[in-house]
DNA sequence: TTTCATGTTCAGCA
DNA sequence: GTGCTGAACATGAA
């Protein structure tokens, strides 16, 4: 393994992660969130977070720009391609404990309706931010947010409070379908159906539903784009 | 040249 | 304890 940047693994020894991963497979790989875990062969996991800008990337040629580290195997390398360097590569004895010590909620796409609803009925401040604390449940970031909140026809600002039963239990369909869709669509928001929200971001953009001009408002720290129209 | 950004974490404050 | 704000991280795109 070789590091580029130390400040991908900040929080883990250099040496302990060198040691753990030289010589070694990794047998699996599992996710909770916006987390990646790979079982390592000497025992223990790699964990894998990605931030912002972060990706994996295999080559078996020249490395790529902004690789902030490489496993290098006999025949290529998996890199990890962090722009903004906001990523963090570490250790775990196991995703469970990982996952515990985080303080993250259970998995978007393997929530419960009922967990879902009975988690919300008690959140509180915004229902957009409510939906990216990964301490209630773990997978749902900004934009995505914004796009399951427009297909409820939920304004991002509105009260975790003020939401009933059926509204919850619309935002967590909409949680579901809008990451398949999403999974399917290999993270590419033009493959996404044209009714989207989330490829509707940027300049002046119109709503996919109704045509009217999109407003942008900062809620739960992010910018979020919603119709104000739609609601 | 300036501002903003797909995420997380933490300090400081109300 | 809760929630909000701003900062930090380092870089590219608009």
């Amino acid at each position: 393994m070789e590091v580029r940047n130390d400040v991908v693994i900040r929080g883990t020894d250099r040496c302990d992660l060198a040691e753990a991963v030289e010589g070694g497979e990794f047998l699996s790989v599992r996710r909770h969130g916006k987390r990646l875990f790979l079982r390592l062969s000497g025992g223990g996991w790699l964990t894998w977070h990605f931030g912002m800008t972060g990706r994996p990337a295999w080559t078996d040629g020249a490395e790529e720009r902004f690789t902030r580290a490489l496993f290098v195997f006999p025949r290529g390398s998996l890199a990890f391609v962090d722009p903004r360097m906001l990523g963090r590569l570490g250790l775990a004895s196991s995703p469970e404990r990982y996952i515990e010590s985080k303080g993250m909620g259970p998995d978007a796409l393997e929530i419960s309706r009922g967990e879902f609803v009975d988690a919300f009925l008690e959140a509180r401040g915004p229902i957009k931010a409510a939906l990216m604390d990964q301490r209630r449940v773990a997978g749902v970031g900004n934009l995505y947010a914004d796009e399951m909140l427009f297909q409820c026809r939920l304004d991002p600002r509105a009260g975790a409070r003020s939401l009933s039963e059926r509204d919850l239990e619309c935002l967590h369909r909409a949680m579901r379908r809008v990451l398949r869709r999403s999974i399917e669509a290999g993270a590419d928001l033009d493959r996404l159906p044209p009714t989207y929200l989330l490829r509707c971001r940027g300049r002046g953009a119109a709503c996919p539903r109704c045509g009217s001009a999109l407003r942008t408002e900062t809620v739960g720290g992010r910018t979020s784009y919603f119709c104000a129209d739609c609601l």
